[in-house]
DNA sequence: CTGTTAGCGCGTTCAC
DNA sequence: GTGAACGCGCTAACAG
């Protein structure tokens, strides 16, 4: 049943003893068919083996059922995270995922965006950048709907769409609740702050939070650094070593701080009490460690779910959500931090 | 600059003066082209602000620039930083990632791959299943280079290509190194056999192991279990509670082995005195662990980047390597299980 | 309910 | 070096 070279819609028709526009309907499961013609054509494609051709087929209807979803790294927790969830709505309803991957420090995103335009999207979802310039305008133009998602203040004038939330509050929030705790000399450890506008905004919270309570920030351990536990163990000793009376690390990244943890605990440091550690995402493994690490939970899932939902609604013509989603964030107080036990 | 309708390659070829086939020409860099007329025609395309259309080019060329790649899930790391490793080389080389998943436990999977297929990438990339039957059949006479990986044995008949290890040899191995180690009554945790293949290779590894040196199976202690470092915990302590003189776990995922591990350290059992704990996959978190986890590293990234290669390679009508390729797997022995210090 | 006629936007022959 | 013609495989109007 291997035709020697790939079958086509006419070669159905042929078989079915039938018009070429009938295949074409029992194929998108048009109402205006008789069940027995349906059964015919059905049949035919059974013993031709035919495959449909959707590039064929999305040019002739403009309309290629693929979201582009562009989003820093896949291999990154944090990211695939909310990448699966919008694997799961579109998957849902029939649509397919075009992934691209920018790069950390970010690559070329502009020529991803571009190549990605080419190929004609019915939707776009940008996590994690906010492109400028011609990259913008040709977004604009391309006249789909785009939800761009990540951090807040970040998107404040978006393409369209926007879900996110405010790492800057967030960051500000722990730190807040650090010094609640009687912290003072408090350390920040985030990843490069040049090419990471979240990793920026935080830095940002928790120097304002410092700043509006009357103390100044220690040049000396605010920290870059690369991903990994091992880079969190890292940061805690060169910390240590720089300000030895610093009473907390707060980890823009929860798997620094179980780096730092584990650490800790391997020097006989006690936490919260020797040094409080505070960490950032609501990683898994925030919540198993001992002691339990605190942390600011983002709701990664469902950024991604709302996201997606929103786009598709664009997509299905319905009425125009808010363009901006707050989707917040939470403290979470558990052990690595709480120095007033009951 | 934004036309009403988005423009054509016609309209840059007018505003330029030149015939259609020479902007193809400029954008698909032929050298056939005048520096001059280049400039001309790349400067209307500026001015239009268009962007070429590569579902139009795909079907006139048949030949699309995109690679299937389908994983079981993209949220669990396991499989993303697989798909990191792809993405990463076909960025490099212009090719775009059309990505499914087929959930997990596994959905309609050939309902994908023959969406996929319709799609006509130029490639396709299977991680962790293998189909059978029609779809399997479809594959083949798709008539494009596909990698399949994941488990080595369940590969032994491949579609075409296989980049594998073998899940068998790897838990029967770590096994091995338990019972060396002085270790009897030996537990294991795996997924769920029966939809997952990998799982149930490296439980077939533990019970061959057993088998081999004349131990039996105790079933009460062989167990399934979800995802997640709590999952892990409970596994513990039901295991515990059902065989209180159980002297080794093996965990089939390193994971549940740390979520074991951070429990014993509670509970104050010496590990691996008390009890041995072994993992799987070599996840970043056995490294840094408080002791570290032994456990069976897994080359993730490595399989992705030869996958992708050999697809490359194909593609471009190179020589066909060898259809099979085992990346092995290295038995890692850390503190969690070294009941023989120095 | 079924069939006919036109394109969708671009690549690819060929002549010039 | 450049241009005109044709076709990729399918969907979208219309008719009947």
């Amino acid at each position: 049943m291997k035709p020697k070279s790939r079958a086509r819609m006419v070669d159905v028709a042929e078989r079915a003893n039938v018009a070429l526009v009938t295949v074409s309907r029992v194929l998108n499961e048009s109402p205006a068919v008789s069940p027995a013609t349906r059964e015919k054509v059905l049949a035919a494609i059974e013993e031709l083996g035919y495959v449909p051709n959707l590039v064929a087929g999305s040019l002739a209807s403009s309309q290629t059922g693929m979201i582009a979803i562009v989003v820093p790294t896949i291999g990154n927790p944090v990211f695939s995270e909310t990448v699966e969830a919008m694997s799961n709505i579109f998957r849902s309803v029939g649509f397919e995922i075009l992934l691209g991957t920018t790069g950390e420090p970010p690559g070329d995103e502009s020529r991803l965006i571009e190549n990605f335009l080419a190929r004609r999207p019915d939707g776009m979802l940008i996590h994690g950048s906010n492109p400028t310039g011609r990259t913008r305008r040709l977004l604009a133009s391309a006249n789909i709907p785009i939800v761009q998602s990540g951090d807040l203040e970040e998107h404040a004038d978006p393409v369209d769409m926007v879900v996110a939330y405010s790492n800057f509050r967030g960051a500000k929030a722990m730190t807040e609740h650090l010094l609640e705790m009687g912290c003072r000399k408090i350390a920040f450890v985030g990843r490069q702050f040049t090419w990471n506008d979240r990793s920026f905004a935080r830095q940002r919270g928790y120097r304002a939070a410092l700043t509006e309570h009357g103390l100044a920030v220690d040049e000396s351990i605010v920290l870059e650094c690369d991903l990994g536990f091992t880079e969190g163990t890292k940061a805690l000793l060169k910390i240590k070593s720089r300000t030895p009376d610093v009473d907390a690390i707060f980890f823009a990244g929860d798997v620094w701080a179980a780096g730092a943890l584990f650490e800790c605990v391997r020097q006989g440091l006690s936490v919260p009490e020797d040094i409080a550690i505070a960490g950032f995402d609501d990683h898994a493994i925030a919540g198993v460690t001992a002691p339990r690490l605190s942390t600011i939970r983002v709701p990664r899932y469902e950024i991604g779910e709302r996201a997606a939902q929103m786009l598709l609604q664009r997509i299905s013509g319905g009425q125009t959500e808010d363009a901006v989603v707050d989707v917040g964030f939470e403290l979470v107080v558990r052990d690595s931090t709480n120095r007033k036990k009951r």
